[in-house]
DNA sequence: ATTAAAAACCGATTGCCTCTCGGTTTTTGG
DNA sequence: CCAAAAACCGAGAGGCAATCGGTTTTTAAT
């Protein structure tokens, strides 16, 4: 997966086409995109061919067609989006990625607090196994 | 302050010297970007003018010149970046802030960990306080 | 008020990227 | 070997940042 990446309208929802409907040829993904947007075949290939030298998709040919598959699955795309945002943002001694939640949290309610808090507890149960081998 | 706003490596660069020389005019910060990168006065002026219909830097007139200054903090910018890649792909039940956690949250340490705890107990405080009145 | 200088504003160009799709080449199964 | 299917190539349109020359507007000094 690349760097600094950008990624057009399409692309972010063929993305979210595959990672339903894994693997698909361009057909499939065409027909499906056929009845609400439009657009042709040939878009739909070259959209996919975008995604797979970007690296997000794979593919193997499987009897006429190539079957393209989903590389990252959504949270590490997110993550990697997040970081790309934020490094470029980043100076010495400060973490921007946590810096930047405590501006985020300010939209947060109790359950979502809750939910996060629970994260941090499995987060730590996975740096304490880690630590004992 | 824009949905789904680009930046530019330009426009990043001047909107970190505006968080550390506020404000400014286009005149220093030209002076500031030439010795490194180099531009004419005209190419921060019209990047300034970027910025300002951004709504990411305010101005005022003062003596012959503008004075930019930023609008939004380093945080908070951040914080709108993040939430900007993390919308594209939400799903149903899912909220952006808990999505760009569990993507990077494998990279957080201990000592992040805690910070975020502290930040969250901070927005508890916050949601008590307002139930009060 | 006049005017020269300074800055803002305008508009054109370049470069990069997505989206679009027609046309050509390659691959594949019968 | 051949017809069909898909991949591949290339070009055009549209959007946006960066760049900068040239014109208009604003400002301060006389």
């Amino acid at each position: 997966m690349k760097n600094a990446m950008q990624l057009g309208e399409l692309e972010k929802q063929v993305l979210e086409y595959l990672w339903k409907v894994d693997p698909a040829d361009a057909k499939q993904v065409h027909s499906y995109f056929e009845k609400n947007r439009g657009g042709s075949l040939n878009t739909i290939q070259s959209t996919l061919d975008r995604l797979f030298k970007k690296d997000l998709l794979g593919r193997v040919k499987h009897g006429h067609a190539f079957q393209y598959f989903p590389k990252v699955d959504r949270h590490e795309l997110i993550g990697q989006l997040i970081k790309n945002v934020t490094n470029d943002f980043m100076v010495e001694d400060e973490n921007s990625v946590i810096a930047a939640f405590s501006s985020i949290s300010s939209d947060l309610d109790e359950q979502q607090l809750n939910k996060l808090e629970a994260m941090i507890e499995a987060q730590r149960q996975k740096l304490q196994k880690n630590s004992d081998k």
